[in-house]
DNA sequence: CTTAAATAGGACAATTTAGTCCGATTTAGA
DNA sequence: TCTAAATCGGACTAAATTGTCCTATTTAAG
């Protein structure tokens, strides 16, 4: 429901970057994986994505790793990510996955969904990574089971 | 995003069914599979789950079929269609996979979440098999490309 | 009673998503 | 310059979802 494995590794991942370049340290993929709780090699290939995407920087060789720039991490929200990982369709697919839904010729939901959708990219644009990544300083707030 | 095919197929599947029902037909797999564009085996299957959930009757043998009960069409709702087929995750699982997500134990989304599900379940439950099959009588309005 | 039309259900195949592995490349530091 | 630690990226495998096929059962009607 909902999310892909992947954009959930993904959020997951970039919450814990960002929390930590927060306070200057880069992070490499054990310890990214082993802070969310998920396989090390499926993860290294979700951070290649969003390199790629250009929401984090990597650093290849020795003492690399993952890293936000630190004016970037109250920029970047959900929304971005989810669109980065898994593509645009929670900005214009239809519910019921209709390839030609549209005002002119929509589904029964259409316009129901229309304003449904509105609120989840609000929640989702407005859920931004510094807020998100600051609450991982509470021992009480986690990324992992 | 957001719906598997199967309850994208159930939910079409079962507003077909309620408009013809209104006109006292019932509907057997073919003419649902041919209404909304599914496989027609994948389809008998789905109805099968919406059957044993009693969201549908079911009638073996020749003229047989499917149909809902008109005093029904009325309370049915995505969310019932939707449970029905992919389980009650879209009540409860948590947005990043946690399985021991919850306000004790939150993730970082959690409570942002938590509203945003509300809205999500108050649409679905709002959005009843009556309205949307008496919107499939007009012709501008499709449940297949 | 027989037949034809229908659902029930299980086994299987195809596709997509999730996850693994390994060699190539990059880079800091001894 | 060499080595160790890291990302990059492609090929592969595993699991889940989607889709197909076939047989059994049910039932209305001739």
């Amino acid at each position: 429901m909902f999310l892909s494995k992947a954009s959930e590794y993904g959020i997951k991942s970039m919450i814990f970057i960002a929390n930590q370049s927060l306070i200057n340290k880069r992070s490499n993929v054990n310890e990214i994986a082993e802070a969310i709780g998920s396989p090390v090699s499926y993860t290294a290939k979700i951070l290649q994505i969003l390199g790629r995407n250009n929401l984090i920087q990597s650093v290849r060789g020795a003492y690399g790793g993952y890293e936000i720039e630190k004016r970037n991490v109250k920029e970047i929200n959900l929304l971005d990510i989810v669109i980065a990982i898994d593509g645009d369709a929670i900005l214009n697919a239809c519910v019921l996955g209709l390839s030609h839904c549209s005002s002119d010729n929509p589904c029964p939901i259409h316009e129901k969904y229309a304003k449904l959708r509105e609120q989840i990219i609000m929640a989702f644009r407005h859920a931004d990574l510094k807020e998100l990544s600051q609450k991982l300083d509470s021992k009480f707030i986690t990324l992992k089971n």
